[in-house]
DNA sequence: AAAGTTTATTCGAATATTTGAATATACTTT
DNA sequence: AAAGTATATTCAAATATTCGAATAAACTTT
């Protein structure tokens, strides 16, 4: 990875609702609408930046029924990151 | 150090030119003409960028004569966050 | 199949970021 | 003190990001 595409990752993450999503789902998958409840925003928002997040790779999704299951698609790299943070 | 505080950290860190500087601190402090070298932009632009990372805590720098050294504030975070991208 | 849930997409306005240009500041040497 | 070197600042234009609104799509239950 360069400092190109290490920038990209980052600039993804940047974001505090992203994160916090993303500090979500370090603990574990989670769908949509429950993502949603975490956020003060629209449920339309959280899927704006939940496609933004897996278009740079950082997380993936699953159909689960009616509903769709988001998790980390390298948990142990993000987690690396954010226990830096503490 | 919560999500938001968090994520500017990251959002400071998430620029191609910044990030160039930052990898090019973390081997050890420079002053502005040499990262003006590595970069494809202007001294100016340099300056500018430095200032935001000296605003958000990232580096930080001393007069060296004639010279400004730049040099990483906290360089243990930054290579753990830099080792994890390898 | 109609109604209800859940999630995604598109578009435009608001906002934020980035850059170049111009210029200022500060220190050093002559 | 004038000229030279190194760095910083300000402003405006260009560009990118973000969000809400509207709506579409997909699946489930009735």
């Amino acid at each position: 990875m360069d400092y190109i595409q290490i920038s990209n990752y980052l600039k993804a993450m940047a974001h505090p609702t992203r994160l916090k999503i993303i500090i979500r789902l370090s603990r574990g998958p989670q769908c949509v609408n429950d993502i949603t409840g975490l956020i003060t925003g629209r449920q339309a928002n959280v899927s704006q930046h939940l496609s933004l997040l897996r278009l740079h790779g950082i997380v993936d999704c699953r159909q689960n029924g009616n509903m769709k299951c988001y998790f980390l698609k390298n948990p142990k790299l993000i987690k690396k990151i954010l226990t830096v943070f503490q």
